[in-house]
DNA sequence: GTGCGATTAGAATATTCATTCCATTTGTTA
DNA sequence: TAACAAATGGAATGAATATTCTAATCGCAC
C-alpha cells in the first residue's frame, strides 16, 4: 500500500492522482478519471451513485480510495469536500487576492494581461455575434448545407483553422466534405468537381486571401450554392453568395482569435444535423 | 403545517425562513439563526453534528426541516448544498440547465437557437479559462517559448485548428515554426529535428489522437521543453511536459467550439511578441 | 392551582450506508 | 495449455444515519 495521506489540499489530491494513474489497474484508472472531471460528485455523493455515475461496483470505489492511502471513501470525500468549501468562501479573500494579481499584471507581467483581453475581446465578439446573425440566415444556410451532396470549403490564410474545423466536424457527422486547402499545387483543380448540386462554405477576413477570392468568383459562375463568412460587405466573397454572414469588428491578423467564426460554423454544422432528423 | 416546497433555491430559502422565523416556536427559532450562519455546516454534516453544533437535539432540527415544508433533513440539505456546488461551478449548472430544457424541445432543433447556444456556452468556457489559468504558468510558457529556437506544433484531429492557428500568428511575427501534420507519411520524421534548443507545444482532447499519444513522450525523451493544452490531468500529454494548462469540461468532440484554447494560444504568441521587446 | 394544548427531548426503529469478504474472472508466466 | 497471481464484482455485514414515536415538560388561560 502507499504512504499515508493524513491531510491534503484537492489540488494535491489530483496530482497525485495524475502520478499514479499509470500504476493503476484498468477499474481503478477509470475511476480516476471519472472523480477528476467530476469532482463534485464525489464531493456529495455516496458511494453507490458515484459508482453508478461512474460504471464500476461500489466495492471499486473503496478499493480506489484505499489505492491512494485512504482509510475508506469517507476519507477521501474530506478533500473534494474541501474544495466546495473553499469555492463558497473566498469572498472577501481570494477576490482581493485576484484584484491585487491582475492589477500587478497589467502593471507588470506582461502574459497574463494580454490572456484577460483576449478573453475580454473573445467575450464581446461572441455577444456581437449572436447579435448580428439572423434566424433566416441561418435556416437558409442549413438548408443549402442540407440538399448539397458535397459540401466545399474555401479558407485560406488565417482563415484555415476555422474551415478545418467545421470540415472535421462536418464529417464527423457524416456529411461528404472537400476541403480546399491548395496542397500540393493548384486550389483550382480541387474545386474542378464542384457543381449546382453541391454547396460552398467560403471563409474569408480581410486581408483577403488572394487564391481566395481568385477561386470564389469561378465558383458562384459556375452555380454553386454559397454561403460565405466575412467581415464586409465589400470582400470578394460577397457577391454572388446566396447567404452572408457579416462579422463585424474582426481585429488585425496577428490578433484574431477566430471565436466568433469558429462558433458560427459550429452551429451550422450542428443545426443541419439537429434539422436533418 | 406550511406548503409543499419543490424545488427552492438557496436565496429563496433564506429569504423564507428570514420571513416566518417568528411564527416558530423557541426551538426552532434558535434553529433557524444557526442554520443561516452555518450554512456550510448544514450542507455537510448530518443531522446529529449540525444537531450538538446548535445546541439542540436531532430530532429539533427534522422538526425544523419538516417546519419549513420539506419532507425531512435530507430533503432540506439539497437546497444548501446546490449553495456549494454554483460556488465552484457557477458555469457549469447553467450549462446543463441550459442544454436539457432545450435539448429536446422543438425550439431547440432551429438554428438560431442552437447557435446562441453555442455562445452561452462559449462565454462560460471563457470564463472558465481565465480562472484556471494563472499567471506563472503563462510566464513560464512564454520563457519556455522565448528561448526557442525552432516551435514545434503537435495538435492532431479535433485540435488541428488550434495547432495551425497558432502557427500562423507565431509565423506572422517572425517566429520559427515546425508545424507536425503528418503530411505525406510520418510525422516522426517530421519532429526528427527538434532538440533541447527547441520548444514542443501540444494540443489535444479526448479522444486523444493516438499518433500524438505516440509523438509526444519521444519528444520529452529527448529533453525538448514542452508546453501541453489539454482537457485533463490524465491526458497523455501531460506526463513530462513543463507546463500543463488544464482547460476544463470539453464538451465531446462534435460539439466543441475550440474557443477557450484558441484564445489561450493567441494569447502565449502575443504574449511572447510583448515579453521579447 | 388546575387542566389543556403545544412543544420538546430522548429512546426506538427502520433505512441507508460504507466496508469487508469471497468466489469468480482476467491476465501472465512457465 | 496449465498454474498462478492480480483484479474484479457482488453479496454479506455491521455501523451510522434520518426519522418516528411517546412520555415528559412547558406555557397559559381560567
Amino acid at each position: 500500500m502507499n504512504k499515508a495521506q493524513g491531510a491534503m489540499s484537492y489540488d494535491e489530491l489530483r496530482s497525485a492522482i495524475a502520478q499514479r494513474h499509470r500504476a493503476l489497474s484498468g477499474r481503478l484508472q477509470q475511476i480516476a478519471e471519472f472523480v477528476l472531471d467530476h469532482p463534485t460528485d464525489v464531493a456529495l455523493g455516496t458511494v453507490a451513485e458515484v459508482a453508478q455515475r461512474s460504471g464500476v461496483p461500489p466495492s471499486a470505489i473503496v478499493r480506489f480510495a484505499h489505492a491512494l492511502g485512504f482509510g475508506g471513501f469517507t476519507e477521501m470525500q474530506q478533500v473534494f469536500r474541501s474544495r466546495l468549501v473553499a469555492g463558497v468562501a473566498p469572498s472577501y479573500k481570494a477576490r482581493l487576492a485576484r484584484m491585487k494579481s491582475e492589477e500587478k499584471s497589467v502593471l507588470g507581467r506582461q502574459p497574463a494581461a494580454v490572456l484577460s483581453r483576449f478573453v475580454a475581446e473573445a467575450q464581446s465578439s461572441l455577444v456581437a455575434l449572436s447579435q448580428s446573425v439572423h434566424a433566416r440566415e441561418l435556416d437558409t444556410a442549413t438548408a443549402i448545407l442540407a440538399k448539397a451532396r458535397d459540401i466545399y470549403l474555401l479558407g485560406l490564410g488565417g482563415s484555415f483553422p476555422v474551415a478545418i474545423h467545421l470540415a472535421y466536424v462536418l464529417r464527423k457527422l457524416g456529411r461528404r466534405v472537400v476541403l480546399l486547402d491548395g496542397l500540393g499545387g493548384s486550389i483550382h483543380e480541387q474545386s474542378h468537381a464542384a457543381t449546382t448540386e453541391d454547396a460552398l462554405v467560403a471563409i474569408s477576413f480581410r486581408n483577403y486571401y488572394p487564391d481566395t477570392a481568385r477561386l470564389f468568383p469561378e465558383l458562384v459562375a459556375r452555380g454553386v450554392p454559397t454561403i460565405s463568412i466575412t467581415d464586409s460587405l465589400l470582400s470578394p466573397i460577397v457577391e454572388g453568395a446566396r447567404v452572408v454572414f457579416e462579422i463585424q469588428d474582426m481585429p488585425e491578423p496577428a490578433l484574431r482569435t477566430l471565436v466568433a467564426p469558429m462558433c458560427l460554423v459550429q452551429a451550422m454544422a450542428i443545426g443541419l444535423d439537429l434539422a436533418a432528423d
